[in-house]
DNA sequence: GTACACCTTGACGTATACGTAAACGTTAGG
DNA sequence: CCTAACGTTTACGTATACGTCAAGGTGTAC
């Protein structure tokens, strides 16, 4: 008989291997990212144990697919995410009430350093459709040729 | 004043220092993926130097392509790529009178490499375009959000 | 309060993708 | 034929991104 791992605490928080488990992480690699300032959990138990929220696990998964997908390197991805430390100001400033001044300057900061995410994105694929259209231009001319072959073929090797 | 490099034999070749400048590869970078058996140039000099020609640039800078925009890694890209036995097959044997069966078997083996790639990268794409979807709807987010403090600012923080 | 799964912080090991230097051969102009 | 720039192979060095212990503390069910 299975012994249940004691439960994890009916919280808003995920401790490291549940995050790791719902993104398809390790916990090596998110204590690596903790370690180059990516990201840290929102808060530590007693006995420190790191603990994530939502947000958290948003920035990881955001972080997986900036690695996995898009293929930029941990140096790339912290030039792209707002810095760490900005965040945890933000988490925990913002709430309060700090002057207007302020917040707008926070969300606006917040707001270019997206834009710059979506430009960057946007001409990633551009790269990745200029490689997809000479790949089709190569497909087409492989069709032709067999096409060629198939009625008796003439031709030289391109 | 400055010697001229020896002028680089008025021929269809290049040499390995030349396809790195045009491509902004570097010279060891050519030669790891020789190495690999993602490419092996097109002929040798007596003295033994790589000589490459337009279809070996044109494959190193596809390669180039899958590294840098795409993310892809280097045992990746030999998966995605035809394997370079058979490319030299291709090129060797493909123009003298190979029966006809067999050409059609070559051409059709790459149109099915290059449909492949074609799904690959067109699969990259539409997850790249998921993640714009998200940085755009946080955008979307973070701009209420200021016209929201310029307008005399509500809400709690998100 | 004890067991067992889970966590912590080091610290060393490893695969990938090259950089870099050594020792030596090649090519082409003068 | 000599020389400067370029190439060759071999081999060791290095940055990145983790994997994998080790030694010890934590948290919850029983």
């Amino acid at each position: 008989m299975t012994l249940e791992t004691p439960s994890p605490a009916p919280s808003r928080f995920l401790r490291i291997q549940e995050v790791a488990s719902e993104l398809g992480l390790t916990t090596r690699s998110i204590r690596y990212y903790e370690e180059l300032g990516l990201l840290s959990p929102a808060a530590r138990s007693d006995g420190s144990y790191r603990l994530y929220d939502a947000s958290d696990i948003e920035r990881l998964g955001f972080i997986k697919g900036l690695r996995d997908d898009a293929g930029f390197s941990l140096a790339e991805i912290s030039q792209l995410l707002e810095d760490e430390a900005a965040r945890v100001r933000t988490r925990e400033a913002y709430a309060q009430t700090v002057d207007a001044v302020e917040r707008r300057a926070l969300v606006a900061g917040s707001l270019s350093r997206v834009e710059r995410q979506s430009r960057i994105l946007r001409d990633k694929i551009a790269r990745l459709e200029a490689m997809v259209s000479a790949v089709e231009a190569r497909r087409g001319r492989l069709e032709a040729r067999l096409a060629d072959l198939d009625a008796g073929g003439p031709g030289e090797v391109r």
